[in-house]
DNA sequence: AGGGGGATCAACCGATCGGTTGATCCCCCT
DNA sequence: AGGGGGATCAACCGATCGGTTGATCCCCCT
């Protein structure tokens, strides 16, 4: 963290927004303890400078037209770039939240975060320290507790409703393959999904499922 | 049948209505090869008739005052009588017709059978063997195609619903016992009853059977 | 007093099921 | 060009199921 270098944090900011870029700069050059090396515009110009400037934190806003931050943060990640990344955007609700953070930015904070909220963020993500915003730590928490979270698709295909059909005639597996012209293994394999799409344990909850959602009957 | 005695077949008629006993009497003693040795008007009577007088054939009306025909002909079965009994009734419909030939009737004819008929029946009867009107043969059949036809109680016992409730929920039969405080023979015992009463042949067409007449959901 | 039905239980056994792992092929979207 | 989803298939295996036989107990009706 350079600390070497009279115990100043440098800083890259990286913002399309000139008065954005201002209104930081304007905070942090009479501050004590940081040093703004340089301001870049867009995406691509943060990754070049950063490269070249060596800061020990770079703000970095995530919606800027030329290359946008999350791919930036991607970029300098790949090349092992010793910057730590300091994600500063206007919405918390942001679905790049949590692109970001994957792309590996070390803080995520807000514009309208506190003069000394802002500098106590900094000096954390130089320590290499995760500083997020409230609202974004509880939507990291609940991301990580339901995984990948992909909003189960409890829609059975043709082909699962076929099955469950013969299913609820009293049809075997054998007898459902013959009928629909496959093997036993393609009717277990449809079987597992369907259960796993109902939420049911056996046939002869996935038929009652089936029934009360008017998939059968 | 008395075929030493001049080729005649001996009778007995047993019937409570006189106006019937003179009809019949006055086709038979005409006939060729008929000899009417009494009359008898009630069960009773034509019981103590027959073994005394030993007639090759009964004519039993069914519809007596004293002693049913079913009964006198189960009597005559269980002393062993020679004599075969012909069944002569109004109705072919008539719910002893199964009894009296389960009682040991030989042969079963309605009342207004053409006098040839008659002739050939009591001709049959005397050489044992049966007779049957029409509608009384396909009852038979019919009887016999389906036995007892016990009108199958289709429905599910309390006991037996909950144990399909606990289907449609997926338990497997030992969760199903617990649940229940019974053991798992006793819920499989109770499943085997469902399939028959809703002709399902395993649980999951027991679940869908029992959706789509309102047992379940 | 006997018969039928419901509920209960045991023991046995072959058949089927549910789950897992790993794979191929095709189609559509990005 | 790669990724995701649907459909397809194989092989394996422990668990469960369905069926059978035989039995006991209780209650109700005749």
């Amino acid at each position: 963290m350079n600390a070497e270098n009279g115990g100043t944090i440098t800083l890259l900011i990286a913002d399309d927004h000139p008065v954005v870029r201002d209104g930081l700069r304007g905070i942090l050059e009479p501050a004590d303890g940081f040093t703004v090396l340089g301001e870049a515009s867009g995406g691509t110009e943060a990754v070049e400078m950063t490269l070249r400037m060596d800061p020990d934190v770079v703000l970095m806003d995530l919606r800027m037209s030329a290359g946008s931050g999350v791919e930036a943060i991607a970029e300098l990640t790949r090349r092992g770039a010793r910057a730590r990344v300091l994600v500063l955007t206007t919405f918390d609700t942001d679905s790049d939240t949590l692109p970001a953070i994957e792309a590996g930015a070390t803080g995520y904070l807000l514009k309208d975060a506190l003069r000394d909220e802002l500098f106590a963020a900094i000096r954390a993500a130089a320590e290499g320290r995760t500083v997020l915003s409230p609202a974004v730590a509880s939507r990291l928490v609940t991301a990580v507790r339901s995984p990948a979270v992909p909003p189960v698709d409890d829609t059975l295909s043709a082909r699962e409703v076929q099955v469950l059909e013969q299913v609820a005639r009293g049809a075997s597996n054998r007898e459902i393959a013959r009928r629909l012209f496959i093997s036993e293994a393609t009717v277990k394999t449809h079987l597992i999904h369907i259960y796993g799409k109902l939420d049911a344990r056996d046939r002869a909850a996935a038929v009652a499922v089936a029934y009360q959602r008017g998939i059968l009957g």
